[in-house]
DNA sequence: GCCCAGGCCAGTT
DNA sequence: AACTGGCATGGG
């Protein structure tokens, strides 16, 4: 470990704000900041995937992969052409890049050591799955052109599909990040965690965090999530979530009669968390989170006020996108980010990617 | 200091 | 069932 400043103590454990930086948020003063050089692990190409959208209705490749409102986790890098992303599959830690050609998704896949036939197929449902390619996207199409809230932003995004890289486990942390903080909180608090409990990859010229499972983190106390990670009073659903999503896996939640309910059982996972998750991991068109961001947001493009109660904002959404809820939801948050977006597009070059792995790698573990 | 953030829970009416 | 205070933390 290299000690820029001063000694290094238990109480002083946060990560180091190099690409907050880089992801154009503000800086708070660094003085004492650790830095460590970390290596990250190298992916090799293993493989190439040719997805078909299959689904009916138009395909936003860029806006399918990149959604303008979704904050910086360094879990994923996007160009105007191109993405990357890690995904675990199982154990394995896979890299993948991505881009379309037509209503084609080309996936070249990174990993290292062997990557089995099994591990195939489920990466590729589980590509196929994240970014829709197999949903009929034209019944919304439809419902949302009649609807003069929806045109604009139906016009500049059309054919954007939901978008849930994370699996059950990964969305539903990302979910508790976001509870009751402002963003910059949550996006400290995964910094933390994926530096400490993560992975860090290096593959097609790019350095990136993946996730940790259930299982990698199921054995860290609260105490250490709290006082080391600064999670709050989330410290303690941490493990309660790790437990749930280690002990019941996806074809468990699938067969699940009420996901929403289901998850709900979990100590920390409320109305908006379990709906995050169905939203998102299992792709309800109908289910929408609401919190105090998008509830604004849809209060001025719904309701032309600047708030409204929640359940005014909802009944409206119900009514105006009976079954579409949240994709509805989905169109106009990321329609107002769209011009200033919250984790900006890389600029392709190869400036642009040593900047941004030099931020991620010198961030602290 | 006080208030508020991309909520949830346990204890009261 | 519907309210209420407390929970952690950091910024404005």
């Amino acid at each position: 470990m290299k000690r820029f400043f001063g000694p290094v103590t238990m109480a002083d454990p946060q990560v180091s704000d190099a690409e907050h930086e880089l992801f154009g948020g503000p800086l708070r003063p660094t003085a004492a900041t650790q830095e460590h050089d970390v290596n990250p692990r190298t992916l090799d190409h293993t493989d190439t995937l040719e997805l078909p959208v299959t689904g009916d209705g138009p395909f936003n490749a860029l806006h399918t992969f990149w959604k303008p409102s979704h904050y910086a986790t360094g879990l994923e890098a996007h160009t105007e052409s191109c993405s990357w992303r890690t995904f675990r599959v199982g154990d394995l830690v896979v890299g993948v890049r991505l881009h379309a050609e037509d209503r084609t998704v080309i996936a070249d896949i990174y990993t290292a050591g062997d990557f089995k036939p099994a591990d195939r197929e489920e990466l590729t449902r589980r590509l196929i799955s994240s970014y829709g390619l197999d949903e009929d996207h034209a019944a919304f199409a439809e419902l949302a052109s009649h609807v003069p809230a929806m045109r604009e932003a139906l016009a500049v995004l059309g054919g954007m599909r939901q978008s849930c890289p994370e699996d059950h486990f990964e969305i539903a942390v990302i979910a508790l990040l976001l509870q009751n903080v402002t963003i910059r909180r949550t996006a400290q608090m995964t910094r933390n965690l994926l530096a400490h409990y993560g992975h860090l990859v290096h593959f097609d010229g790019i350095t990136l965090r993946a996730w940790f499972t259930p299982d990698e983190i199921a054995h860290v106390p609260p105490e250490t999530l709290k006082e080391r990670d600064r999670l709050g009073f989330r410290a303690k659903s941490l493990p309660h979530y790790a437990a749930y999503f280690r002990d019941h896996s996806t074809e468990d939640l699938k067969a699940a009669g009420n996901l929403m309910e289901a998850v709900q059982e979990i100590k920390g996972v409320g109305p908006y968390t379990a709906a995050v998750i169905a939203s998102h991991a299992s792709r309800a068109p109908a289910a929408f989170g609401i919190d105090v961001w998008n509830r604004k947001i849809l209060a001025r493009r719904l309701l032309d006020a600047n708030d409204a109660a929640p359940e005014t904002v909802m009944t409206r959404l119900n009514e105006l996108f009976p079954g579409y809820a949240g994709t509805a939801g989905l169109y106009l948050v990321e329609h107002e980010y769209l011009t200033n977006p919250v984790a900006s597009l890389l600029r392709s070059g190869p400036d642009a990617l040593t900047a941004w792995n030099a931020a991620l790698e010198q961030t602290g573990t």
